[in-house]
DNA sequence: CTGAAAGCGCTTACAG
DNA sequence: CTGAAAGCGCTTACAG
């Protein structure tokens, strides 16, 4: 059953089966519920590959996820932002008509781009931990719009790509100037790998909450982390040697934060009243330890949510569109943090 | 650039482009190098879409994930099985050249077969808590090969259906036998959602065990759950209550096992000194509890693997495939579990 | 408001 | 081993 025979059953051509078909409106209305009629009644649906060769537009937008080769995991769906964001886009999408279709590729695999260059969708996410950058600006060139979370990488602005970030210095300002307000003044600070840009920003965001309170960083505060939760734990290790254990730790991922809780525990260190702890993304264990972790909540889903739909926006020829969309972090205030003791203050 | 234009610049036929396209193989070797330099020259990619139309194979499977509409949580990747699922779907199916077409739809949506009907695929794997057979069926009339995960309804066979699924009779027997092989007679048992026919099972399981080691079980060791935290710390306060703490317990789902774990710290009993836990399922979190939770975990990758394997095989025509496999859950054991205290065998 | 014709970019028999 | 023709099932101008 196709359009030709919907068209000769309803007695009418295969032109005016489409303007059905796609409710073009120039339709006289007893044409039309004929035709729908007789769609009824052979319970016609039309072939959406061959749709979408003719109109070139498939309403199909591609998610090419990027597996990282440094991890051994395969599951990056697990993942505390990617699990969450595909989500998000699945559900958006779908609520606007679009279909996703998903391809995985490795880093530097020259099959990144097959999706495009098939033809088989109208535009892609990039989901990667690496620089995506010089792909998607291969991608544009082939005609297509873009969308990336841009966690690390300050991707340049185009006007076919859509881009969704965080701001990473405001949100460690505001999670250090919590500790602060909470009077601690002794904070000590487990970065992340030093040379991602996300780390920097938050050093720098921890920086300027202290400058700003006119408290001087000791340099013993500083721990430098990889994200593994052995840093955390090591990080304390650290500073029980050193004998001069913060009041408050901030770290610069929950991962790592988690990895300092159970370092405290083992020390006999009570969380939060001897130590305050704070982390950052979120991730669901968080609320699973004792005390709960304070954390900064990453607004993942916002942030996949905005994505989609402005790039459909995109794709649809929109012009109003905002392109870039900055976030930061939310405090999500749960046991691991305090204001500090008033006896160490005597 | 299309296959026209590649045949013009070699001096071929289009025919002759689709042969080397396709590596059909009866084509002369200075042609087909011929055909194949032009081709790189041109950056030439054949568009799927009209590979799709002309050959009515599209190398896609759509996944249909189909929302459970009693969870309130949009998260269905978060989900401890349909997250490592999905995972491991999309990495086989694309080592073997199939790409994946996600579509989201809710129970009882006349939208969930709509890949079929629109031919976007070749195949559908069914990804759902509720009982998809009336769905699966009809897809099958369609022409269409289906697979699923049968958790818990025992899907008619059919020479189009490929079925994974857990004998959780056998699993729970296992858990059960591994605490009576510790020495424990007095196994506290946490029921799942006693309409779920995964639920019964395990009960059977759990029965079976003792039965076998001819150990009676007292009706006050069983407590009914629905598989949520909260459940499982009923069930230590009812058995606290009643006076009749069991030495070890058995959650029918690690949620439950945990609810019963943190009930147990509260009152004061260690575990697994006190008390023995076991769980089921193998969630990432029971990795973090502590003590670190033994439990019984059910093979989700390998069965996700072997079904979008089969599948495949399936679509390709191989005759020798077994449509059906049932699975065992595997203990792992941790630190929730030990043998019973001699002290309390005096 | 409606229809006839051409086209989207491939593949599939068929013939040689 | 190769080519000419027809076809997959829609949509897109164009003409009226």
């Amino acid at each position: 059953m196709n359009s030709f025979e919907i068209a000769r059953l309803a007695g009418v051509s295969r032109s005016t089966v489409t303007r059905v078909i796609n409710n073009y409106g120039n339709v006289h209305p007893k044409t039309k519920s004929k035709v729908l009629k007789v769609m009824e009644e052979n319970n016609y649906r039309p072939n959406a590959t061959a749709k979408k060769l003719s109109s070139k537009k498939s309403n199909v937008i591609g998610l090419l996820v990027i597996k990282d080769m440094d991890k051994s995991s395969p599951s990056f769906l697990v993942d505390a932002f990617f699990g969450p964001m595909v989500d998000t886009i699945i559900h958006t999408a779908s609520s606007r008509g679009y279909r996703i279709m998903l391809d995985i590729t490795e880093e530097n695999d020259k099959n990144t781009l097959n999706l495009f260059h098939e033809k088989s969708i109208d535009a892609g996410i990039f989901l990667s931990w690496s620089n995506m950058q010089p792909k998607i600006k291969e991608a544009v060139k082939l005609g297509y719009h873009c969308g990336v979370i841009d966690f690390d990488f300050a991707i340049d602005r185009d006007d076919s790509i859509v881009i969704m970030d965080v701001c990473d210095k405001k949100s460690a300002y505001k999670a250090t100037k919590y500790l602060i307000e909470l009077g601690h003044e002794h904070i000590g600070f487990i970065t992340g790998i030093k040379s991602k840009r996300c780390s920097i920003e938050r050093l720098k965001g921890y920086e300027l909450a202290h400058l700003e309170s006119e408290i001087v960083i000791n340099e013993s505060n500083l721990f430098e982390g990889y994200f593994n939760e052995e840093d955390g734990y090591a990080a304390v290790e650290y500073w029980t040697e050193l004998g001069k254990m913060p009041s408050a730790i901030f770290a610069a991922n929950d991962k790592m934060a988690i990895g300092a809780l159970n370092a405290l525990h083992k020390k006999g260190l009570r969380v939060p009243e001897d130590v305050s702890i704070i982390g950052y993304d979120d991730v669901i264990l968080t609320q699973y330890t004792s005390p709960k972790l304070t954390t900064m909540k990453v607004p993942v889903s916002e942030m996949a949510d905005s994505l989609i739909n402005t790039l459909i926006d995109k794709i649809e020829g929109r012009e109003d569109v905002r392109l870039r969309k900055t976030f930061t972090a939310r405090l999500v205030e749960r046991e691991s943090t305090a204001p500090i003791r008033k006896i160490e203050k005597k």
